[in-house]
RNA sequence: CGGGACGUAGCUUAGUCCGGUUAAAGUGCGCGUCUGGGGGGCGCGAGAGCGGUGGUUCGAAUCCACUCGUCCCGACCA
């Protein structure tokens, strides 16, 4: 079994910084608060990425790419934007280095190099977007535009964590420009929907869709609304936002198109983004004390192949049957890695898949062949059964549906067992501090009180949830009116 | 940015309080050998000058100052 890991119960943030570790996903590189996603980790991010892609195409999405600087008189433009982000930019002023006249050796910054215009790292694109949808947009004709892009962005975090926030992460933005209101809003509304259904189908982590409170809103945004997910120590993780903008951006950057009556109107905007947060989220989702558990649809291996054997002669025979296991399933579509290593041992092997997170591993040893059999083991549950080699192919498919619907469903049952709904605060208190998890309660919707209950206890509003049927109440908090619950939680 | 902890071989750590020969162990790595259905055994070998800089001292991993970085708890945030 899985040796040195520490337990999620002794120390959960300690045993999810082992996981990403010791399953070879990511490390802190020489630069503070920047990654290095490692091949196994960037390749679950490509498996998210591919299928993103896909979803943002078929909702007739393209994509293109917008620089990494933004100048600084184009970030400004939209105020809000613009304030909510200055505290965590970094900032181009030079674009030379000389030899230092003190030490060749090293290199100084050239003064004489100085940028007229300091250039913005950029935290999120929207402004060097509008500014460029200003020239592309004159007539109705021109809306509406749906432009992702695939990005690196920074944020000068103080407080960093591999995957969960990082001061350069990789994300997908995606910026649309509308002719109307109607068309905008209901385009954020498509992609909460893709989000979430990504979120729930493919990385079986069940979400919450919601709206953000006022408070808790993107910085130049009408509306955010987001998906949440619950984590296995009860804390909330913003997994996904999609922002209706209103005309904030078409405003700033001087955006107006001629409307079928000829008259001239600013545009209406979206925005909308999932990170490598995911892969966070991913992880504190389905993984275990024995290592790292992927849900099939985003694995890069869903099937490991280990060979018993003494000798190259037996090798030889296993690998018969295992290359044709491996082609077998490789024509279902399935990812198989045949592991004829011999420069470890079966256990180890057996080991390192595990806490990589490989759904299924298959044994085949000369008992195997003997008896026409093989070895198949599940990591999400760790059982182990023998089954005939007959058809193979079909009742490991099915295993992979089984194991990722089985995540889900683990998920769907732990946010169930977690979820509370309370009326007082005083109950508010008690069970976010025994248990917490989401918390329902009413609010009264002011910022004020939001921040108090904050203040004292922690807990934020993740968002006021869109499933949900609104029962008026009163606040917890203050006793005045609320129209309905709203989801409290402690959060990442 | 505030509070706390920590930086010694690739990794995990002992040694630091109370300075003193050649810095110790496990694991990992290399070679050989026996092995092979859950990180295998035995033998041999390579590998660090103790995060960095500057001080104190006859002598510094150990004491002092500064600095960089990491982790945890807060504040901020996707």
């Amino acid at each position: 079994m899985a040796k040195d890991f520490t337990s999620r119960k002794e120390n959960y943030s300690q045993w999810y910084n082992e996981i990403v570790a010791k399953a070879d996903l990511a490390e802190h590189s020489a630069v503070r608060g920047c990654m290095v996603i490692k091949p196994y980790g960037y390749a679950i991010w490509e498996k998210m990425q591919a299928q993103l892609d896909k979803m943002f195409k078929e909702t007739g999405h393209v994509n293109a790419y917008f620089p990494l600087f933004v100048p600084k008189s184009l970030f400004e433009a939209e105020e809000k934007n613009a304030e909510g982000f200055a505290k965590e930019c970094a900032v181009v002023t030079h674009y030379r280095l000389k030899t230092d006249p003190n030490d060749k050796t090293k290199l100084i910054v050239d003064p004489e190099a100085k940028l007229e215009e300091e250039l913005i790292v950029r935290p999120t694109s929207e402004a060097v977007i509008w500014n460029t949808y200003k020239g592309w947009i004159q007539s109705y004709r021109d809306l509406p535009i749906l432009v992702n892009q695939w990005a690196n962005v920074v944020r000068w975090e103080m407080r960093t964590r591999l995957f969960l926030r990082t001061a350069e992460f990789l994300w997908q933005e995606g910026h649309t420009a509308h002719a109307t209101k109607e068309e905008a809003l209901a385009e954020s509304r498509t992609m909460l929907d893709v989000y979430s259904e990504f979120a729930e189908k493919y990385m079986a982590m069940p979400v919450v869709k919601g709206i953000k409170t006022e408070s808790e809103r993107f910085a130049g945004a009408e509306e955010t609304f987001c998906i949440e997910a619950m984590m296995q120590d009860g804390k909330a993780l913003q997994a996904g936002t999609s922002h209706f903008l209103g005309q904030n951006f078409a405003k700033a950057f001087d955006v107006k198109f001629a409307n079928k009556e000829g008259k001239l109107d600013h545009v209406w905007a979206t925005s909308w983004g999932v990170s490598t947060r995911l892969i966070g989220g991913l992880i504190m989702t389905h993984s275990d004390d024995n290592g790292l558990v992927l849900p099939p649809n985003l694995a890069p291996i869903q099937v490991a192949i280990v060979p018993i054997y003494k000798g190259e002669e037996q090798l030889a025979t296993i690998s018969e049957t295992a290359l044709k296991i491996k082609a077998n399933l490789e024509a279902k579509g399935i990812s198989v890695k045949f592991d004829n290593r011999d420069t470890h041992k079966p256990g180890w092997k057996f080991a390192e898949y595990e806490f990589k997170g490989v759904p299924v591993r298959i044994a085949i040893g000369p008992r195997d062949l003997e008896n026409g059999t093989v070895e198949v083991a599940r990591r999400d549950t760790l059982e182990k059964e023998v089954l005939q080699i007959a058809d193979i192919e079909t009742k490991i498919e099915n295993l992979l549906k089984n194991i990722q619907d089985n995540l889900y469903q683990k998920s769907i049952d732990f946010r169930a067992d977690n979820s509370h709904h309370v009326d007082s605060y005083d109950e508010f208190k008690q069970v976010l501090k025994a248990k917490g998890g989401f918390i329902y309660a009413h609010w009264d919707g002011t910022p004020e009180t939001e921040e108090k209950i904050k203040q004292e206890t922690k807990a934020t509003i993740r968002c006021i949830p869109l499933s949900e049927k609104q029962v008026e109440g009163k606040c917890m908090y203050s006793g005045n009116p609320s129209k309905g619950k709203v989801i409290f939680a402690k959060a990442y």
